[in-house]
RNA sequence: GCGGGCGUGAUCUAGCUGGUUAGGAUAUGAGCCUUCCAAGCUCAAUGCCCGGGUUCGAAUCCCGGCGCCCGCACCA
């Protein structure tokens, strides 16, 4: 059994992971979060709202899962998210269209099969089943739609950022690996508005001495500063290169070791449809490798600049800058006796032209004519700077997370010729924080426990009473599911009013007053 | 999607040259015991992935589906 094996076993028996649908037989690319798991996957997104929220000063927004056809149509989804598959009908081979050599197969020449696959579910909205649609393959687009809106919420100051987390569908070939490639996942997306020559960020300092693993594309792995891997060109941009030690730190903080932790450029050919340039975090995983799980991407002003183009609704910012501008000022009397009934298309191709030795050029139904200044007057005005943001993105997919972080905090040691298993996360990961155990049920030990128990949840601290089984099962359960405190409550309770408080990691105890649990506990768990 | 392997309680597994109370271990629940790390004893619940076929009779043989694993392909 390799760690993987171990750790799906673990997470099914202590209601961590559930294979879904599994009565029916299971369905591939679908887990169910159990009890244990959705707390502690509420943690881990509760710890990203920190960064992103808190930190960062973006917004949460929530838009639906369900997308009409013309906003994935616009954003490149409905055309780009296809893969053309052609399969060999001699030998069996799946390829690329692209691959094709001369329509057959390129190994050993037989006739191909075609086949399409939009990774997109698809859907229809109404009863009549009139407009297509599709569960969406990312949250972002829910985001750039809005951004008129959002744009206004935050007065017209840019940067600003948004985020979302919630699901998104992919309708893989042939999911396996768990949780980590799953056909409804969840993600956690930002998107960050920035002037298009200004993509700093005012907190870079914070992070310029950091030094990150980078896989820049085509070239060696190294270690580098951010500020000098900016300053050289392998990071883009400032603000890349922030959010990309902001994941790092955010990662470290939900328990993913860091020596397993790197940032892999994408190659050219590698790019999404819709990216510019794109940085993965990647996470060592003993089964599986490397594994992407976050992508930060440069978006350009691709997806504003679609939906401007597809709705005509106007994506623009302005600027702080005026600029300066020679406007064709038509001279409308003069047109209206020449072009007559064409006139008007004569005026808009004619501000939107150029002047070239006094002349401009224009096409009119399909036919070039060159106008000279008898038409038109050159003014210079002062205009405010318009712009599309450009967008950078980090997405991280929580489930891929999500594992990592068991894997990494998986700890087996032998007790006792046992093999005796220790979740080792962050406390503030931990879905229950503090176990709380008579030593024996009996003599007034299980009232006094049941009454700390219940001070600590009214004090929203997720406590779990248990007085079943030896005291050693209780400690080993609460290990396997990465409690990281257990109170226990003996007879010298009954005296002196104190209690043992037992740790996770090195099964240590120390001994402190009743009274005392609560604050101790809160100021562990953060 | 293609090729190969596999599918027995929650978990690991025995049984698999067809014969019926499908066995064990671990875990789980109840009780007893227990003054700090999966102790012990008693009892209990949960199973042959699903469907069809062959047969007097199928966990066992055959076919299909689903799922899992490995390789190829795919993975914005």
């Amino acid at each position: 059994m390799d760690v993987y094996e171990k750790i799906m076993a673990l997470a099914r028996r202590r209601g961590i992971l559930y294979k879904s649908y599994a009565i029916y037989g299971g369905e591939a690319g679908f887990y169910d979060y159990g009890p244990i798991g959705s707390i502690m996957k509420n943690n881990i997104e509760n710890e990203w709202r920190n960064f992103y929220i808190i930190k960062e000063r973006f917004y949460e927004i929530s838009t639906p899962s369900i997308t009409p056809y013309d906003v994935l149509k616009a954003s490149g989804h409905v055309d780009e998210f296809i893969d053309k598959i052609a399969t060999c009908k001699k030998c069996g081979r799946s390829f690329k269209v692209e691959e094709l050599k001369d329509g057959k197969c390129p190994i050993c020449g037989g006739d191909v099969e075609h086949g399409e696959m939009n990774l997109m579910f698809e859907t229809y909205i109404g009863a009549k089943k009139k407009d297509k649609a599709f569960l969406r393959p990312e949250t972002a687009q829910g985001i750039f739609v809005d951004f008129p809106f959002l744009y206004e919420f935050f007065r017209k100051k840019i940067p600003f950022g948004v985020v979302q987390i919630g699901k998104g569908f992919r309708n893989e070939v042939s999911p396996r690996q768990g949780v980590l490639r799953l056909r409804e996942f969840s993600m956690a997306e930002a998107e960050i508005f920035f002037h298009p020559e200004n993509k700093r960020h005012e907190n870079f300092e914070e992070y310029k001495d950091r030094k990150l693993r980078l896989l820049p594309a085509g070239m060696d792995e190294m270690e580098m500063r951010l500020e000098e891997a900016v300053k050289r060109g392998i990071i883009g941009n400032e603000a890349l290169a922030y959010y990309m030690a902001l994941t790092h730190e955010f990662l470290t903080k939900v328990g993913i070791d860091e020596n397993k932790i790197r940032f892999r450029q994408h190659e050219k050919d590698e790019l999404a449809h819709y990216a510019n340039d794109c940085w993965d975090a990647e996470i060592f995983m003993q089964r599986f490798g490397w594994v992407e799980c976050v992508g930060i991407a440069d978006r350009a002003a691709h997806d504003l600049m679609a939906h401007m183009k597809a709705t005509g609704v106007n994506m623009y910012a302005s600027g702080e800058k005026k600029v300066k501008r020679k406007k064709i000022k038509p001279k409308m009397d003069k047109i209206g006796k020449e072009f007559k009934a064409k006139a008007m298309k004569v005026k808009e191709s004619l501000e939107k032209g150029v002047v070239k030795n006094g002349k401009v050029e224009i096409e009119l139904d399909g036919e070039k004519i060159e106008l000279d200044e008898q038409f038109f007057e050159v003014e210079e005005v002062e205009e405010q700077e318009k712009y599309i943001p450009h967008v950078i993105e980090p997405s991280y997919g929580i489930d891929r997370i999500f594992y990592a972080v068991l894997e990494h905090n998986y700890k087996e040691m032998k007790k006792e010729g046992e093999n005796y298993v220790v979740l080792s996360i962050p406390p503030s990961i931990a879905a229950i924080k503090a176990g709380v155990f008579p030593l024996v049920a009996k003599d007034g030990l299980p009232e006094i426990a049941k009454e700390i128990e219940a001070e600590l949840r009214k004090n929203r601290i997720m406590a779990f009473y248990d007085e079943k089984g030896s005291i050693g099962r209780r400690y080993a359960r609460m290990d396997e599911i990465g409690t990281p405190f257990c109170i226990t409550v003996d007879y010298q309770t009954k005296d002196d009013d104190t209690v043992t408080i037992r740790f996770r990691d090195t099964t240590e105890q120390i001994r402190i007053e009743r009274n005392a649990i609560v604050k101790w506990i809160e100021e562990r768990i953060k």
